[in-house]
DNA sequence: ATGCATTTTTATAGACGTATAGAATCTATA
DNA sequence: TATAGATTCTATACGTCTATAAAAATGCAT
């Protein structure tokens, strides 16, 4: 049974075992930094999520900061693989962006407390962390300006279009929706991305150079 | 010189100097606010701010939380005026729509900290305050809906937009400003009004009733 | 069943944080 | 300058919070 002496399998149990515990640790803490901030949850809260005892926690984790860093990690996790394939994929700079927006969004359904920790309480890691989660952010940030970038290099997109503040502007909107969005309904999230797609990409289309572009049909003729 | 003996002079200054060492007190409260967050900040690092002993701060409010709403009840106030103003007024509705994201982004740059105070830590507010503060936004809100909502009525936007997502998703945006415009670059703040509105209205407009209305002219024929 | 490793609990140190009470100090005016 | 009222200070009660240490309980392999 055993594979090898190094590596028994106990060991295995043991350590998956004892992952899907912290799986389940890190969950509650992402509950809870979600509903009321980083500085506003003590680690008591935490316990009572889990039927744990305060102390107990620190079984898992170190300090409560590691613990938003952890969360922190794994909401920003995706995201900039995500983010990066789609801009060495094919398609033109539209296409590149609606997909960005999608991808951007679609964590909001299937990781939503851990996202909105990300967004929301980043700020609060002190210098080690931050700078780690900062770099990734950054690398999103250059996702979706290279893609303006190349939209405005080509034509499809408006050539007055300032870069930085689009894409600062985008950004905003996008992670605004984890803030927004109800809880409840969970399915709606591409409804909210083609939504929020057809408005970004019609804001920053060339009219001149796309004339088939128009965001939706009008109904009736004028 | 004293005007009549219910309201002698020297209460009058009293009160204005009352007035003005509290306004000291709320915006120190407002700076430390923006930066750690309301969970973040202890009084004593309001105090620290005055050069105050952290008791002290009890004559000017009654409790933390008390300063959080003067704060946040400082950063929302004149928004809902000028957006009221705005929809009331004269002009079509993109004009309208360009007016209000111009209004809503102007206290950005002469209120910055109790903006961001209001935008990211009124949630911790009590019940009575929350509610106070909610039925301010909810106000800001309508008006954003009621230019897009007449906007479509009227031809001049795309008839697809979904009301509500697109009001949440442009304050969403609008909001975001404030967390990442430098604090340096004050004067700025117009530039980025006339960028983001450039870039909604043109998300939002519809093409085949205002073909004139190009976001920005091609600088060369294709 | 026994013994070992893992997990959780109890107990608590020690820092910090909000808020109150009353004394001390300051300021404006008579 | 003496006084009343406004402002700030000292001292502290009292609760809460993070984190550690050691004991207890639990699970697992033999």
């Amino acid at each position: 049974m055993r594979m090898n002496t190094l590596w028994p399998r106990s060991r295995l149990l043991r350590n998956s075992r004892l992952l899907r515990r912290a799986d389940a640790i890190v969950d509650a803490a992402a509950s809870v930094f979600a509903e009321r901030g980083y500085h506003g949850t003590s680690t008591q809260a935490i316990a009572d999520v889990l039927g744990l005892r305060q102390a107990s926690l620190y079984y898992y984790f170190p300090s409560k900061e590691a613990a938003l860093a952890l969360v922190c990690e794994r909401g920003v996790d995706g995201f900039v693989e995500a983010a990066e394939a789609i801009l060495a994929g094919a398609g033109t700079p539209l296409e590149k962006l609606t997909a960005l927006i999608g991808a951007h969004l679609a964590p909001n359904a299937s990781k939503r407390d851990y996202v909105k920790v990300f967004i929301n309480e980043r700020r609060y890691l002190a210098d080690a962390g931050r700078r780690r989660i900062g770099r990734k952010s950054r690398r999103i940030e250059r996702c979706f300006e290279e893609v303006i970038r190349t939209g405005i290099a080509d034509g499809s997109m408006r050539a007055g279009a300032d870069v930085r503040l689009t894409m600062l502007a985008v950004l905003g909107m996008l992670n605004s929706v984890i803030n927004w969005r109800a809880a409840d309904q969970e399915a709606s999230v591409a409804r909210v991305a083609r939504e929020l797609g057809q408005l970004v990409v019609a804001g920053l289309v060339n009219p001149v150079a796309n004339p088939a572009v128009k965001p939706v049909p009008a109904r009736k003729r004028a």
